[in-house]
RNA sequence: GGUGGGGUAGCGAAGUGGCUAAACGCGGCAGACUGUAAAUCUGUUCCCUCUGGGUUCCUUGGUUCGAAUCCAAGCCCCACCA
């Protein structure tokens, strides 16, 4: 592939890039010396559930791979040992070496579902932060002010509302900056919310005497509430390792206006095809649902398969559009010992399927109308029941379960 | 070290002696409708064997017929000034 095709490709989709020139030139003497570039990317091993928004940045990741560029895949397994001992971040827990070893391998599983591990170099920044020694992180500190940390736009308007800043997310972004020096990165790629720490990189590595990387930032997709990023704490997020079911289900729900994000950086539509899909659906020509099965099957099948993604909107249609049941029931188990004179209390049998937390919950979900059984609605929450094997019972839209007994 | 502010349900945030299981918003759940687990509308949202009962407002002790609200001690958090 020429430089210049090479370029376009993983130029796409970008929202800030510095720069376009310093990328061509780099790709032009990596050529020349005929290695291939390194792209950084940093992963946090404290959420090691992969989502769609890693996804994003990991399609990038994959189209620099298939220019022939090496992916540094850095898990940043030392900061994740420390966590935030400010304690202020709930989404930064200290970890045990243990959980960093078991979440750090998840993670290369699910996120080689979208990056070749052939050319990938997986790297744990222990490697280089563990036997630091304390003057080492004091003369790397030197080279930072504070007004540089303050200009990054969240620290700035914390100080102004004299809300919190803790030291260590002052050192965070100087770890972050002190990994592209030593895997000598040539790229790196994150959220648009990283932009600050990707530029840190830049500054230290002149500091080293290396070329700068150059920094790219792609979008942050919102997540399933459609307002803010999809991320784990949020809940609002779309695991690479779900189920297709969930897959499907969850990117139906997203709102309408969400979807061509979707479309451009998560199944990696063309644009000219994602523009002719709005321009049906503006005209009519075709429905929204329709477009968004299509998204959902897309997205379905590049993390599972074609055949997965087919049964996955087949059900989704069954279940949500024709409100039958599900191929697959989850089984309760009942025994004797559960039953009174052969009967069980419609709560009790909700909350033993798991379909309700508590009893008051479950309380609540058939005095609503929420409750059926053999798909006969239920709204006294006194009925006492007498369960057979195969009885089905539905908690609202999505909760099901069949019951056998042992 | 000094001064001030604060800790209320999953989160944010009212409430400053009884009318408070605690306003309101978000989130969650259910229903209606539909184009779908979109949107919108309605209801609901501590627990329990539920026309009743139990346990809550950082902790412990106290005042009071009665405390999330008052007092004391403690724990924790934040800001500002040094």
């Amino acid at each position: 592939m020429d430089i210049q095709q090479q370029l376009d490709k993983v130029c796409a989709r970008c929202v800030d890039l510095h720069s376009r020139e310093e990328l061509k030139k780099k790709l032009e003497s990596a050529r020349a010396e005929g290695r291939p570039l390194r792209i950084k990317y940093g992963a946090d091993p404290s959420a090691p559930d992969i989502h769609l928004g890693h996804v994003v940045g990991l399609n990038k990741l994959r189209e620099f791979q298939e220019c022939g560029h090496t992916v540094v895949f850095i898990i940043g397994d030392f900061t994740g040992m420390i966590g935030d001992p400010s304690g202020k971040s709930a989404t930064r827990p200290a970890l045990s070496k243990e959980q960093v070893a078991d979440n750090a391998k998840s993670y290369q599983e699910q996120a080689f579902k979208v990056l070749d591990p052939k050319h990938t170099e997986v790297r744990f920044n222990s490697e280089w932060f563990a036997p630091m020694r304390f003057e080492e992180v004091i003369r790397l500190s030197a080279h930072v002010t504070v007004a540089q940390m303050l200009a990054r736009d969240d620290f700035a308007k914390r100080y102004a509302d004299n809300r919190p800043i803790s030291l260590v997310e002052f050192l965070y972004p100087l770890v972050q900056a002190y990994d592209s020096v030593m895997i000598r990165a040539d790229v790196e790629l994150g959220g648009t919310d990283q932009l600050f720490n990707l530029l840190l990189g830049r500054e230290l590595q002149k500091v080293f005497k290396q070329e700068p990387q150059v920094v790219m930032t792609l979008p942050l997709i919102e997540g399933l509430d459609g307002v803010n990023k999809m991320s784990k704490s949020l809940g609002n997020y779309i695991g690479v390792n779900e189920p297709p079911r969930e897959i499907f289900g969850k990117t139906m729900s997203i709102g309408d206006d969400l979807m061509w994000k979707y479309f451009s950086h998560i199944a990696r539509l063309p644009e000219a095809e994602v523009a002719a899909l709005q321009a049906d659906m503006a005209s009519g020509a075709k429905h929204p649902r329709e477009i968004k099965d299509l998204l959902a099957r897309l997205i379905v099948a590049k993390f599972h398969d074609e055949a997965a993604a087919l049964a996955a909107s087949e059900e989704f249609k069954r279940v949500f559009s024709g409100n039958q049941l599900p191929d697959e029931l989850p089984e309760l188990a009942l025994s004797a010992a559960d039953l009174e004179e052969g009967k069980i209390g419609l709560l009790t049998l909700i909350t033993r399927a798991g379909l309700a937390k508590s009893n008051a919950e479950a309380r609540r979900a058939v005095e609503q109308g929420g409750v059926r059984l053999d798909e006969e609605k239920r709204m006294d929450p006194r009925t006492m029941v007498t369960p057979k094997e195969g009885l089905i019972l539905r908690v609202g839209k999505r909760g099901f379960a069949r019951i056998t007994f042992q």
